[in-house]
RNA sequence: GGAGAGGUACCCGAGUGGCCAAAGGGAGCAGACUGUAAAUCUGCCGGCGAAGCCUUCGGAGGUUCGAAUCCUCCCCUCUCCA
């Protein structure tokens, strides 16, 4: 089987930004990259031709939801979750330990593991770092993520300081039972907006070794201060050579500040979730589709756009479906917020290949100004 | 012609002496959403506004300290009988 390979092709000349190439055994992965949101074994309205047209690389899945429904074991007796989604490019999987934050108020957190209280039948389920690291072999993802707990904000410093430790101890347990080279294992560092418990966990988290880093709670309430401050001091403590995954992040500013910075990966429900609510992005900022304003706009969501949505339909259309609740609506709201979201990356990727990333950013922060 | 039911805010619809500027829906308007329990959630929704004040429950009178609510007359709608 072929290893998850990275490598850096150019580091941009004025700031941490780097363009980089990940080798998967379901294909090739141009970095910095977003990854859409499949947390149920599909990208919310899409299928997964429309996702390749858009120029989606790869996917995120999630084991805590296809564990609950319809079983790791069964997706993995039907061929593993390429197969069974029909995805035949990269998947990275979470390993749930967002729904330990997420799902804070139906489970219980102990050295062991966590026990989720199924949001579905009410049964109950022992997540352990081990069974996160074997849900995540049954689903066959390329890249699987250490089961670990994502703090929300704000906690104290001394528990965020014994959750960092324990999620350094279930890293460990993560790395211990990976049984197969072929599925890359990232770590995820913690210790919420304090900087010093950021980098003693990036440093043990190192002492492990693993595939990739990645940044885990933040953009859970944070001031943007605070993130850009642990996200600007911490990337470039991250190994240089390894993907570096910002987690759950973000707004385009966001991802832009993220590249900056050194990220390579992101993921984010903002651009699906998002669509689904009404909530379009453009250069020039967000407009949120069903405002009267839009009723007799006969005009794209945004002029130039070469979506799908945007080369046919109208604002005034795309309002009437989403007042209406037609189903129409959600796919092509969603078809452009990913779209724009994935031009955005193939954007910062083409500046940094022309060493002029710094220039193209201020012309993008500029846009947004309008 | 007779018997009965009913007219409440943009619409539907509760309320039948004070806790009513009036429940609840819907529509309308706006906002939120960051490793998805999300096609979800929140706010506003008579007027001016900080408190507060003003106008409102088909119309006009009346009873009462106080009326959407009780009384009188009028207008209108619906159902049944002839």
């Amino acid at each position: 089987m072929v290893e998850v390979v990275f490598d850096i092709l150019t580091h941009d000349p004025d700031c941490a930004a780097r363009r980089g190439r990940l080798v998967t055994a379901h294909g090739t992965v141009e970095t910095p990259v977003f990854m859409p949101v499949g947390t149920q074994a599909t990208v919310k309205s899409l299928t997964p031709d429309e996702l390749q047209s858009l120029g989606a690389q790869i996917l995120l899945g999630n084991s805590y939801h296809l564990h609950m429904r319809p079983g790791a074991d069964r997706i993995g007796r039907l061929g593993g979750l390429h197969a069974f989604m029909q995805w035949p490019r990269a998947i990275l999987t979470d390993s749930g330990g967002f729904q330990v934050f997420s799902l804070a108020r139906i489970n219980q957190i102990e050295e062991a593991g966590v026990t989720f209280q199924s949001h579905i039948d009410g049964s109950r389920h022992l997540i352990s770092p081990e069974t996160a690291v074997q849900i995540q072999l049954q689903l066959g993802s390329d890249i699987a993520m250490v089961f670990d707990e994502c703090n929300s904000y704000p906690v104290s410093y001394q528990y965020a300081q014994e959750s960092m430790q324990r999620t350094v101890r279930w890293a460990a347990r993560s790395k211990a039972a990976r049984e197969h080279g072929d599925q890359a294992l990232f770590g995820i560092v913690q210790g919420s907006v304090f900087v010093d418990l950021r980098k003693a966990c990036l440093e043990q988290l190192e002492a492990i070794g693993f595939d990739g880093y990645a940044l885990g709670s933040l953009s859970v309430g944070e001031p943007k201060e605070e993130m850009l401050t642990v996200l600007g001091t911490i990337t470039p403590l991250m190994p240089v050579s390894r993907p570096r995954y910002l987690m759950g992040v973000g707004t385009p500013e966001d991802l832009v500040e993220g590249v900056r910075a050194g990220i390579d990966l992101f993921d984010c429900v903002m651009p699906t979730r998002n669509a689904r609510n009404g909530m379009l992005f453009t250069a020039h900022g967000s407009i949120q589709i069903k405002n009267s304003a839009y009723a007799d706009d006969d005009g794209p969501i945004e002029e130039g756009c070469a979506c799908y949505t945007c080369q046919r339909f109208s604002r005034a259309y795309l309002r009437h479906l989403f007042v209406a609740r037609e189903l129409l609506a959600y796919r092509l709201n969603t078809l452009h917020n990913l779209h724009y979201y994935l031009q955005l990356m193939a954007a910062m990727r083409e500046a940094l290949e022309h060493g002029r990333f710094e220039g193209w950013r201020r012309a993008f922060l500029k846009a947004r100004q309008r």
